[in-house]
RNA sequence: GCAGGAGUGGCGGAAUUGGCAGACGCGCAGGCUUCAGGUGCCUGUGGUCGUUAAGACCGUGUGGGUUCAAGUCCCAUCUCCUGCACCA
């Protein structure tokens, strides 16, 4: 009789075991097949792992120990993403340092990940506020300055008052800081920014090349939000300037009755002598400038705005002259800040026009403009629109662009919703940015040689009112000299954001300790791109798209082999607490991993997390189930009573073996860890009903169960004798041709509804099947039938009257 | 408003190409083991009707449709989630 299942004895056993034979290391072997499998690495906060994050890393952990058993080379690494607000903020309040808090913080998370028997290649540890890893952090960034990628501009930024902190605009959510919750402002500041809007084009264009989701391909796209559409220029009547605007819609220029520009548009300060109303324009806009970017987006649905008298436009295509207001509903941050509005075809110039008494005129035929706007686009034909009239509205945005074109009116324009990155933080713990300011040369970088630009030491952290960097204080560290004159010059106090580190980390794995570049040539070839990077959804807008940006950008230097990083990208769903919402502190529905891997052990939680339902949904927390996973692996313990000394797969299961063999093979490959499992339930159910198991038979359950459940399988392979170590053998192989057997039950329908079953050979031929079939149900039959049917190996359905 | 996704037992959730709806797990009920509780094992478990039974009918958000056959396809509609949101 065997012992009884005691996970915390084996679960550290077998993790001591893996570590010292360095069971998981990737091989710098560039001839075998590889397959790089990467997890995004935690934020190593002070409250200790979530269950949330096993959910991911069980997951490709599965896939990992699978690829190994099938002969790949598998890189599957983790490190920290440790750089950040919540470390500093906890430094700034206990005065400690937050090396210190980071250290202590990484040490706990990496014990709970190794409790949790994953098969990470600890030797390839990477911690994104190590110098030596941010030194290329650094370097990469002075990559990006040299070829202008990088540069400074006073611009107006969100500002969080709590933070005292500039906000890239994707921190900012519904008008706060997405980390802390307090107010975000504007404020004009001196930034550095990064050019992500180069790429904005390869960034859409290239994701029809990589395997990602659908969901995190379409969010990508609607960020960066390309719009095609043209410019025109309407003339200002009575001067010699015109006026440009963006629009996506030119084929309705004939439906233009009026213009609007945006309150911070330059040519209300420009024409202000002429404008006979000015001081209602200056109180407009004065009112504009202090709602925030929330405020404006609130009261969206109520339009406001101020018509400018003493100038107006003229429609280019008929010569009309048209009224020109000035409303916040335009942005100056997008097109050229004016607009040509057409009432009758666009819901916002719809309402606006409605509510200042604004003439609606009908260009495209179809609805009905006097009770809404009508925008649709595929069926609609022009009307009322001169040499256009009776084009469908493809046929005349084509027509009217050249038209534009040939008298120099206008031209085809690409717009993207895709703002620069501000890349500036008032922080301290972050890289530095590694850039001198000298009076004479400007903005100079640091010479590469002197990277890693190291964080100096500082008594506070705390950033200054004034909304400078805690470094500026560092009188020392600041002065510096020129690296390009040699004269007096002074370091950039501001740091980079946390994305930074986060942006490149796949590419250090590759090589970690490589001290001349951030990898080398040889081994980014073997091992890009990644092949499968699964994360949160949360990630899909930012972090996906500023790591995307960074690698298009090293590929263009030639310091990378491929033009994107990540070859598929899957994500997975949240788990939330019992109650379904959301685990916080708070709801007081918080599961700590800790407290389920002493009382039923890592291999369950494991099983549990995986089994909890599929993959890419939200999942609720339940203690049953953790439960009943624990005794699944309880009636896996004791198969071991059950294991006969026969060999090979028995009669009876032998179709099952294969098909569980080929179904769980799959299940791991396509995110169904939840049916492989039950899978394996029920064919554990189907030993205990035949009351006993082959070796052959335990042998094969036990590899396939070993990547959900990598302790228990290891020691109970270790206990049959079968030899070395699991994580060593080969993946069990299926034979597509066993697994479906000779005869094959099926439904044997009257009129489409189940009448009886009838067992017959799976290639049976019809009339033998039919047969059958009436034989089964022949109580019922009329003798009037209408149609037979049969499918082979699905139904029989007979047709009556 | 736009985009993406989802509505299936008491619960979590399964269902290749349309082909026996409810796999697997939880929960629940009965039984065996036990002094007892727990554990373990066995059996049952969508609903309604039916004395048990045999059986019948209904059943995948709602309403239509296509088909021999629909959770699956088409049209309409409701609800929920998740993003984005005055982007011209």
């Amino acid at each position: 009789m065997s012992q009884v299942y005691n996970p915390k004895v084996i679960e550290r056993k077998w993790q001591k075991v893996w570590e010292d034979e360095k069971a998981f290391a990737a091989v710098n072997d560039y001839t075998k097949p590889k397959f790089y499998a990467l997890v995004e690495f935690p934020y190593p906060s002070g409250q200790g792992l979530h269950v949330g994050h096993p959910r991911p890393y069980t997951a490709l952990d599965i896939v990992s120990r699978k690829r190994r058993m099938q002969g790949y080379n598998v890189l599957f690494p983790m490190g920290w993403d440790a750089f950040g607000l919540p470390t500093e903020n906890y430094a700034i309040k206990n005065k400690i340092h937050p090396k210190i808090v980071t250290k202590n913080n990484v040490r706990r998370f990496k014990g709970q990940l190794q409790a949790l028997g994953y098969s990470f290649d600890w030797d390839r540890e990477i911690n994104t506020t190590d110098p030596n890893y941010y030194k290329w952090t650094q370097w990469i960034f002075l990559k990006l300055f040299k070829a202008g990628l990088a540069y400074k501009s006073e611009m107006p930024i969100n500002w969080c008052t709590s933070c005292k902190c500039g906000l890239a605009n994707e921190e900012v959510v519904n008008g706060v800081c997405e980390r802390c919750g307090s107010e975000v402002v504007r404020r004009v500041k001196s930034q550095w920014m990064l050019k992500i809007t180069n790429y904005a084009d390869k960034l859409i264009d290239d994701l029809d090349g990589v395997d990602y989701i659908e969901r995190v391909k379409v969010s990508q796209k609607n960020w960066i939000g390309r719009s095609n559409g043209a410019e025109v220029e309407f003339a200002l009547k009575d001067k010699e300037e015109k006026l440009r605007i963006y629009t996506t819609r030119p084929d309705t220029l004939f439906g233009v009755t009026y213009m609007v520009l945006s309150p911070e548009h330059p040519y209300l300060e420009k024409y202000k002598d002429e404008i006979s109303n000015w001081d209602d324009i200056v109180a407009y806009r004065e009112m504009a400038s202090k709602k925030s970017d929330f405020e404006r987006t609130e009261l969206a649905k109520d339009k406001t705005g101020v018509q400018i008298e003493g100038l107006s436009a003229v429609n280019p295509v008929n010569g009309k002259e048209i009224p020109i207001w000035v409303s916040d509903y335009v942005l100056m941050s997008y097109g050229t800040g004016a607009i040509m509005a057409v009432p009758g075809h666009d819901t916002r110039d719809w309402e606006f026009a409605k509510k200042f008494n604004l003439p609606i005129i009908e260009v495209i035929a179809g609805g009905d403009v006097e009770k809404e706007a009508y925008t649709d686009v595929a069926t609609g034909t022009l009307v009322n629109s001169g040499f256009l009239t009776g084009k469908s509205v493809e046929e005349a945005k084509k027509a009217i662009i050249d038209w534009l074109v040939e008298r120099g009116l206008g031209v085809a324009k690409t717009n993207f919703k895709l703002r620069d990155w501000v890349f500036s933080r008032q922080r301290y713990w972050g890289e530095p940015i590694p850039i001198v300011k000298c009076e004479k040369c400007g903005f100079v970088p640091v010479d590469e040689s002197e990277l890693p630009l190291e964080l100096p030491e500082v008594e506070n952290y705390e950033p200054t009112d004034n909304g400078e960097s805690p470094l500026a204080k560092m009188r020392d560290w600041v002065e510096t000299t020129c690296p390009c004159c040699g004269g007096p010059a002074k370091r950039e106090t501001d740091t980079m954001p946390q994305w930074a580190g986060s942006s490149w980390y796949f590419l250090r794995y590759i090589d970690p300790t490589n001290d001349q570049a951030l990898a080398s040539p040889e081994a980014l070839k073997y091992w890009m791109p990644v092949d499968w990077y699964n994360g949160g959804m949360e990630h899909t807008t930012l972090h996906l798209l500023y790591s995307r940006f960074w690698h298009k950008f090293l590929y263009d230097q030639g310091v990378v082999p491929c033009p994107e990083p990540y070859q598929k990208r899957t994500s997975h769903g949240m788990i939330l607490g019992s109650n379904g919402e959301k685990m916080s502190k708070s709801r007081g529905n918080v599961v700590n991993p800790d407290d389920i891997v002493n009382e039923f052990g890592a291999d369950t939680l494991r099983t549990y997390e995986m089994f909890i339902g599929a993959f890419d949904a939200a999942a609720a927390w339940s203690d049953d189930g953790v439960k009943g996973c624990r005794r699944f692996l309880d009636r896996v313990w004791k198969l071991q009573d059950l294991v006969t000394e026969e060999t090979g797969y028995s009669k009876a299961l032998e179709t099952r073996m294969h098909q569980t063999i080929k179904k769980v093979s799959n299940d791991f490959e396509n995110l169904k860890y939840n049916t492989g499992i039950a899978a394996m339930m029920a064919l554990i159910n189907d030993f205990s009903r035949a009351g006993k198991v082959t070796r052959d038979e335990y042998k094969t359950f036990l590899t396939l169960l070993n990547p959900v459940a990598p302790h228990i399988t290891e020691e109970l392979w270790e206990l049959g004798g079968f030899g070395g170590r699991l994580y060593e053998a080969s993946w069990p192989e299926y034979d597509e041709a066993k697994t479906v057997e000779d005869t094959v039950e099926i439904g044997v329908q009257i009129n489409g509804k189940l009448r009886g079953t009838v067992r017959i050979a799976r290639d049976a031929s019809k009339e033998d099947a039919l047969a059958a079939g009436k034989e089964a149900v022949s109580d019922r039959l009329t003798g009037n039938i209408v149609k037979e049917i049969y499918v082979p190996g699905k139904i029989i359905n007979i047709v009556q009257k």
